[in-house]
DNA sequence: GGATGACAAAGGTCAAAGATAGTCAAACAG
DNA sequence: CTGTTTGACTATCTTTGACCTTTGTCATCC
């Protein structure tokens, strides 16, 4: 029931639960051709799952000894990030990546990531979009400064 | 005498009794395919018999590894109880009270109570009192009907 | 030895195709 | 009339491939 996307996502997150330091250097060829898939795949998981959104960073580098290396974001990065991000306005998509990855840092537990849910989500508020964004900006802030 | 529909829930809810925790997983086209009909007559009896007023909740995916989630909620009898208590327009005092009443009867956890109180606090969603009220009682109608 | 340029070896971009699920209105059944 | 069933169309997510850009290496030329 797994896509691929899906899998690939997975073994990263668990090479990166190994390393201490939080950081992993990879070859984008050689784990395409290791998951048998196109090198522009693993470019599709890097940016659908590993954004700051949901706790990560990527730095690449191209030609000859090229290399992509994944970065799980120390809390105090994560942090500033969150404030970045959190201004004045938040999309539904923006604001559920963001409760998900609270939660699997644990700074949120499982109840809390599933009222999290509801209470974000558009039919929730029933306001229109541009007051409904601001407005999850503002609980996601207060949640945070509370958590 | 039973329509295509209900032979649908019953075999859905049948799947459901089996399993431990409440939870399967299955994709719309093959459950189509099963009964012979169209994949929107999947989403069509979901819509209208696994709803959180009935106990259930579905959770799903489109794209390669698609899936539809469904997930028997508990106590629904007096969730639907409480719902049904709620008007359109609740103040914050009311508000908390209620929140309190479902930590005390387990349905909510300490981690929940924590969320509610923050986000319907009056200050939270920074709205004027008519339209704050009508957004509390929205969302925790919402809830109430998830948990 | 230093500049130059061809070549190879990475990774990036983007749009198209594929794989699911959702929506909605019309037809249908009881 | 109400609830069911279908199918055409839409939305979203994934996968692939053709083409582009960047970087390092190495031979060549002065």
């Amino acid at each position: 029931m797994w896509s691929l996307a899906d899998e690939m996502e997975h073994w990263l997150k668990g090479l990166l639960e190994e390393v201490e330091d939080g950081v992993i250097e990879l070859r984008r060829s050689e784990l395409a051709h290791q998951f048998s898939c196109a090198p522009s795949q693993v470019t599709y998981v890097l940016t659908t799952r590993f954004v700051p959104e949901r706790g990560f960073r990527v730095e690449s580098r191209r030609g000859a000894g090229g290399y992509i290396r994944i970065i799980r974001l120390e809390d105090c990065d994560y942090r500033a990030y969150l404030a970045a991000q959190l201004g004045s306005h938040l999309s539904e998509r923006a604001a559920l990546s963001l409760t998900e990855h609270l939660n699997q840092t644990g700074l949120l537990g499982e109840e809390g990531l599933r009222l999290l849910e509801l209470v974000l989500s558009a039919d929730a508020l029933g306001l229109e979009e541009p007051l409904a964004g601001e407005i999850r900006a503002r609980l996601l802030r207060l949640v945070i400064a509370n958590l």
